[in-house]
DNA sequence: CTGCCCCTGTAA
DNA sequence: TTACAGGGGCAG
């Protein structure tokens, strides 16, 4: 379920348990969350280190140790947190590490495509890959964001779930940013005027950061945000419902093979390109 | 770009 | 039974 202030908020449940402890174990229960390590070569390479820092970057999760990183992504249903006792945890768990006082870190994963990985600080950011700029970092001012956003040819949507281009955005979240913005999802980066795109730009932020608090509150106990959820979206999975702006009626289309929830009344957009607009080949 | 895959759970 | 799920990687 995670995108990036759920992510957020699992760092920092997780913080405070792991500070200053060193890991005594490592246990894999499903080979595919460390691969192409083997469950025993992570737990060799994890094992006996102390907690340096957990650090966000998009949605994955840096588990800094003393020379080692444990690069955590949740995928769909990951989630990350400690227990007292590793013998209760979920049948769900993929991977559980067992901490010098005891307690365990367990990363519970219903669905099992999340990752976990040990990776030696040198080859870090090889392993990472081309990341894009987080929308809550400094760096991501309105004027980047305009250039990036007119550079791009793709659905706007797409654009902003791009990782590459923007690390964090799922979704959830872009869909709930582009209403913010009112904006059709279809639209074009490069077509988009830049005072629309700078309230896109504030509509990300915005979006974020109060979905950051109700993420972290929401999030406080094992067993996963889900039901705790109090975020309560504006389209995301609101098809036929009515607009709670215009009272239009939210629809779903598909892009990018996924769900794209928008009020077409409200958002609008130099549209996708349509035939007419396209320059003929040849 | 699209479609398919990974895997399991849930709802219609 | 099918469709869909807030992730991403891959092939075509």
């Amino acid at each position: 379920m995670p995108e990036l202030p759920e992510v957020e908020a699992v760092c920092r449940v997780v913080r405070r348990p792991l500070r200053g402890r060193r890991i005594v174990s490592a246990h894999v229960s499903r080979r595919r969350v460390c691969a192409p390590q083997t469950p025993e070569e992570f737990a060799r390479a994890v094992t006996g280190r102390r907690f340096r820092a957990v650090e966000r970057r998009g949605k994955n999760i840096l588990i800094h140790l003393d020379g080692v990183t444990i690069w955590v992504h949740l995928r769909m249903t990951g989630n990350l947190y400690t227990i007292a006792d590793a013998r209760l945890r979920p049948v769900s768990v993929s991977a559980h590490l067992v901490l010098d006082n005891g307690r365990s870190l367990v990363f519970d994963d219903p669905r099992g495509l999340g990752v976990m990985r040990a990776i030696p600080a040198e080859r870090l950011a090889r392993a990472l890959g081309p990341m894009g700029v987080d929308p809550l970092a400094p760096e991501f001012t309105p004027e980047r964001f305009v250039a990036l956003a007119r550079s791009s040819r793709a659905a706007i949507k797409l654009f902003l779930m791009d990782q590459r281009r923007i690390a964090g955005l799922g979704n959830i979240y872009a869909a709930e940013a582009l209403y913010c913005a009112r904006i059709d999802p279809r639209s074009i980066g490069a077509r988009l005027s830049s005072a629309r795109l700078r309230r896109l730009h504030a509509a990300i932020v915005a979006v974020l950061s109060n979905a950051i608090k109700s993420a972290s509150l929401a999030y406080q106990r094992p067993g996963g945000f889900a039901e705790a959820e109090e975020f309560d979206p504006a389209v995301y999975g609101r098809e036929g419902l009515q607009c709670r702006r215009c009272r239009g009626r939210i629809r779903r289309i598909q892009q990018g093979g996924r769900s794209t929830y928008f009020c077409p009344r409200c958002q609008s957009g130099p549209h996708h390109v349509r035939r007419a607009d396209r320059i003929r080949p040849g």
